[in-house]
RNA sequence: GGACCAAUAGCUCAGGUGGUUAGAGCGCACGCUUGAUAAGCGUGAAGUCGCAGGUUCAAGUCCUGCUUGGUCCA
């Protein structure tokens, strides 16, 4: 008979439409528009109608500009979460929302008008700010979906939608009903450039050089023990400010009680007094020697204690002919400066207390522009910076300065705005408060901090710090896009008016035609019928509305509220808030605030934080980082299965780095868990899921082993992902692909899958085993390759009555039954090393130079096992078995002590199988095969190929 | 200035209550295979575990200080 050119068409070789190449940016766009035309999110949920609830609560983003990767990642972190969640059979939705308040998108549309805005009416300009939010929105959205994110897009949550702005001002009725909301004047961060107050979220710090002046307050009026001592000189106080413009609001100059004061020869007619401690600083900032102390004295000596009384002593102000009084306070540090600290208690915090301390009034003489009233007659309409140097000239002029004008002081944190970058100022104006310490807020929230769960666990810690320290939470802003405090001053009394009876009539209006009417309609209008002032009676057309507009982090506080109650009629708690670590000071924060005074209980049952997304140099991502790849083109070009396996790959509870190399890394481990798919579906072209049950009883303890390290790689999941560690979810795949799958499992039963009977049970047996492993996989990883996984579960074999989505599948359970690595498989796979690195001895040393004795493929190999007596029989029993875990052709059993040695092979090769068989050639008909082969062909006449033609 | 967090191979990550030569995957080098082939397999090189002290029979692991980076606060 002739020989047959080529076995290679009767062996059952892989066979899949999985193609290798991904293609990703090309299919994933077709999988969403799939999803979203068979409304996959909706019918997920409904199928899950009955089940236990997981809530994730969407934070907003701002509806401004397009998305970059820290919102990437923070959406992808959400969707992994919820999509396991649903894998687990829960309902667990995914609602989306928007920022759409506040000062960014006024700014923008600002700059859009070209400065047209005064021009305009205030609800014409915020229905510009409307459309330019919807506007973002529709981009954004588009952004995220392409991101594989399932959520209601069609529907997603808007503060600025009319019933999310009605639940605002309902929500704030609450908390005017509770006693929370009053009017107060206050220094709070004023941006002089985007005129308005500043949230202390709204603060940004950077190094700012500011004046440096040593000023000298003669102490005329000093007291006889003191001016005793001075030798006939006058007697300065020294302050030392950074802010020569908050001189003319001087009012107080306050020492600390315990510290050392001591009376300073400056020359024969002056002295001054300076802190002890400060000497030396004060000396080399003022360039003086050495001086001659007078006289030393404890600060209280000359402001008396904080508790008990004390005299009244005052300097006089250099420039103005007013006292500045020396009062105690124990802030007052000898890190820097003089010890005698310069107080305007309406230009700072800590002056502000003070002044109430003493009865001082918060004199704040600058407008809102940060320009001088007329209550400074000398610097009337100029602005505070630029008066900066002229009152340091001025002091050096009079001679009261110690240092020289122009000198600068760095200042590494100074706060700044974040929109305008301007430096701020402290400015008293009247402003609305919720008050932290009213209803004994502070200690709730503080309670209901202790019963969440923070991951990482340090956020406890952080949020507490700021809710232990915040002040009274400033709710109220001078600005157009946001919602209206629905207050009103009474022109009968002059008493504001505060009322949630009003607040909840403005919010039934707000609902129908949106919070516009607040500025539209008459007072007459926004109070509910038979409405007087509570405090004079008198009639609403007397009310004066007041015009400000909420904090926006008001709006996305109450989202709670907002979205889950009030929309989703979800009342419980959500489970889960995932959103930057920066959000513990913000929406975390005012979430919890509102939650807490509202309802007395956190919003949340837990709060996951991520790091921020940086260069390899640990900085913030941008533009200008070096191989910066912009989100679309990462999108475009890799696709988003690669960006999810990135979120999925680092450990984003630290900052994340993202390179261009860190994403071709990820995505060759794409490719390896790809390739491993598509080998697993290709071999599984002919089988049925129905008709080939796992047949316990005829797996080999390869398959055994196999489906003991799949129940070990489900649990390994479960556990990543219960712990949103999803990095070792990406860890424990790569290594079960490669370790368990590729490099041992697949590989051993290539030769079992190909050349076997189509028909054999253990090739059977392997292929319900391979079915079993690859539904793991794809359930497994779906989560984070979401686009992947559908595009194999498409491929894949189904189970009767299963979805045409993966998502619709369980996610897999480790079944302990099939857990059990079988008796000595561990000690064969060490064995199985060995051969491996005895093969390897005897490769080639350059390539394609093959000396005698040499082997390439594995197959051209005979193992001989030394073992000792009492062992050997078991494994000689079975050779056959080792040699197909060794991929050689023959293993021979020899007695000694554990040793193993390899030879090449001497008998012939089969030519359909390519192992080294005795059995070569038994089979008259075909004497180039092998038994097994010879036997499956026979069976099998159809698998026999055609004979070439003699020539 | 204060508080908290981080620092393990080129990269991404593991390394419960301290215990033999610190692991994995990727990448790299070399080889095999050409029947997973723009794939697959094997072998190998590569770490003073940020630095310096301390506790201990024993420290990547505990303590102290420092450096660098990050976040927050003042």
């Amino acid at each position: 008979m002739t020989a047959n050119a080529s076995w290679k068409d009767s062996i059952l070789l892989p066979k899949t439409d999985f193609a290798m190449k991904a293609d990703l940016a090309k299919r994933e766009p077709e999988f969403q528009k799939r999803w979203e035309t068979d409304r996959l999110y909706h019918r997920l949920l409904e199928a899950r109608a009955a089940k236990k609830k997981f809530v994730l609560h969407d934070g907003p983003p701002y509806a401004n500009g397009s998305i970059h990767h820290g919102h990437a990642l923070n959406k992808v972190l959400k969707d992994i979460v919820i999509k396991y969640q649903t894998l687990q059979g829960h309902w667990s939705p995914n609602v989306p929302g928007w920022d759409c308040h506040g000062l960014p998108i006024e700014q923008k549309v600002d700059e859009e008008l070209g400065g047209k805005k005064r021009e305009l009416s205030a609800v014409a300009f915020r229905k510009l700010c409307r459309a330019y939010a919807e506007k973002h929105i529709a981009i954004q959205r588009e952004q995220f979906k392409r991101l594989s994110i399932l959520a209601e897009w069609e529907r997603p949550y808007k503060t600025m939608d009319y019933g999310y702005e009605a639940s605002i001002v309902r929500e704030l009725g609450r908390f005017m009903e509770k006693g929370y909301v009053f009017k107060g004047l206050k220094p709070v961060h004023w941006s002089w450039a985007a005129v308005t107050a500043l949230a202390e979220a709204e603060v940004e710090y950077e190094a700012y050089d500011a004046p440096s002046v040593y000023v000298r307050f003669a102490f005329d009026a000093a007291p006889e023990w003191l001016a005793s001592k001075a030798g006939g000189r006058a007697i300065d106080v020294v302050i030392w400010t950074t802010t020569p413009w908050t001189l003319p609001s001087n009012l107080a100059i306050v020492l600390n009680p315990g510290l050392d004061y001591e009376l300073l020869a400056l020359n024969e007619t002056s002295a001054i007094v300076v802190a002890s401690g400060l000497k030396p600083a004060v000396y080399a900032a003022c360039g003086l020697p050495e001086l001659e102390t007078l006289h030393t004295f404890k600060g209280a000596e000359l402001v008396g204690t904080l508790e008990g009384p004390h005299p009244k002593h005052e300097a006089r102000h250099p420039f103005i002919d007013r006292g500045s009084v020396l009062l105690p306070a124990d802030y007052v540090t000898l890190e820097q400066g003089t010890g005698c600290v310069h107080t305007a208690p309406g230009h700072g915090e800590d002056d502000f207390q003070t002044g109430r301390r003493f009865g001082l009034p918060p004199l704040s003489p600058v407008n809102k522009y940060g320009k001088y009233t007329d209550e400074v007659p000398d610097y009337v309409g100029k602005h505070v910076f630029e008066a900066n140097p002229l009152i340091s000239v001025r002091l050096e002029e009079s001679g009261r300065l110690l240092n020289k004008a122009g000198e600068k002081y760095h200042i590494p944190r100074y706060p700044h705005c974040w929109r305008t970058k301007k430096p701020l100022i402290f400015r008293a104006t009247e402003q609305w408060f919720i008050g932290v310490d009213r209803g004994e807020l502070r200690t709730r929230a503080l309670r209901e901090i202790g019963a969440t769960t923070w991951i990482p666990h340090w956020g406890e810690n952080r949020i507490r710090g700021m809710i232990e320290a915040r002040p009274d939470w400033c709710i109220s802003r001078q600005r157009s896009w946001g919602v209206p405090i629905p207050a009103f001053m009474c022109g009968g009394c002059g008493k504001e008016i505060v009322s949630h009876l009003v607040a909840n009539h403005v919010a039934d209006l707000t609902a129908a035609d949106g919070c516009d009417i607040w500025f539209e309609r008459s007072a007459a209008e926004l109070v509910p019928a038979g409405f007087v002032c509570p405090h004079c009676s008198a009639a609403p057309e007397q009310f004066e509305k007041v015009e400000d507009i909420l904090d926006v982090w008001f709006d996305s506080g109450v989202s709670w509220a907002a979205v889950l109650r009030d929309r989703e009629g979800i009342t419980e708690q959500a489970d889960l808030y995932l959103e930057g670590s920066d959000q513990h000071r913000g929406w975390f924060h005012t979430s919890l605030l509102t939650s807490v005074a509202l309802d007395d209980r956190a919003p949340f049952k837990a709060v996951l934080t991520h790091g921020f997304v940086v260069d390899q140099s640990g900085r913030k991502y941008s533009k200008s980082s070096p191989n910066f790849e912009p989100l679309e083109r990462i999108l475009d070009v890799m696709g988003a299965d690669i960006l999810r396996l990135w979120v999925a790959s680092v450990d984003y509870r630290n900052d994340v780095v993202l390179t261009a190399g860190l994403l071709q890394q990820v995505g060759e481990s794409y490719r390896k868990i790809r390739n491993t798919i598509r080998f697993l579906l290709g071999n599984l072209h002919d089988f049925n899921a129905a008709e080939h049950p796992l047949a316990t009883a005829a797996l080999t303890d390869l398959d055994r082993w196999a489906l003991a390290k799949t129940q070990d790689y489900i649990g390994k999941l479960r556990t990543a992902y219960d712990s949103y560690e999803f990095h070792a979810a990406y860890h424990a795949t790569l290594e079960f692909c490669g370790g368990v799958l590729s490099a041992v499992y697949l590989d051993v039963l290539k030769d079992r899958l190909y050349c076997n009977d189509p028909a054999d049970p253990a090739r059977r047996a392997s292929q319900a085993v391979i079915y079993e492993v690859l539904r793991a996989l794809v359930v497994g990883i779906s989560p984070i390759l979401s686009f992947t996984a559908e595009e194999a579960w498409a491929a894949m074999p189904r189970r009767t009555g299963e979805q045409d989505s993966v998502f619709f599948a369980d996610f897999p359970a480790a079944d302990p039954s099939l857990a059990v690595v079988p008796a000595g498989f561990i000690r064969l796979l060490e064995k199985r090393g060995e051969v491996q690195e005895q093969i390897e001895a005897r490769r080639p040393k350059k390539k394609g130079e093959r000396e005698p004795g040499q082997i390439g493929s594995s197959q051209e190999a005979v193992v001989t096992l030394t073992i000792p007596a009492e062992e050997a029989a078991t494994y000689a029993a079975r050779a056959e078995e080792l040699a197909e875990l060794f991929i050689v052709s023959e293993v021979k059993v020899a007695l000694g002590s554990w040793a193993v040695s390899v030879d090449t092979a001497t008998t012939r090769r089969c030519a359909r199988c390519w192992n080294h068989r005795e059995s070569v050639g038994s089979h008259a008909a075909f004497p180039d095969l092998c038994g097994r082969c010879a036997d499956v062909v026979e069976a099998h006449p159809e698998l026999i190929p055609a004979p070439i033609a003699e020539p």
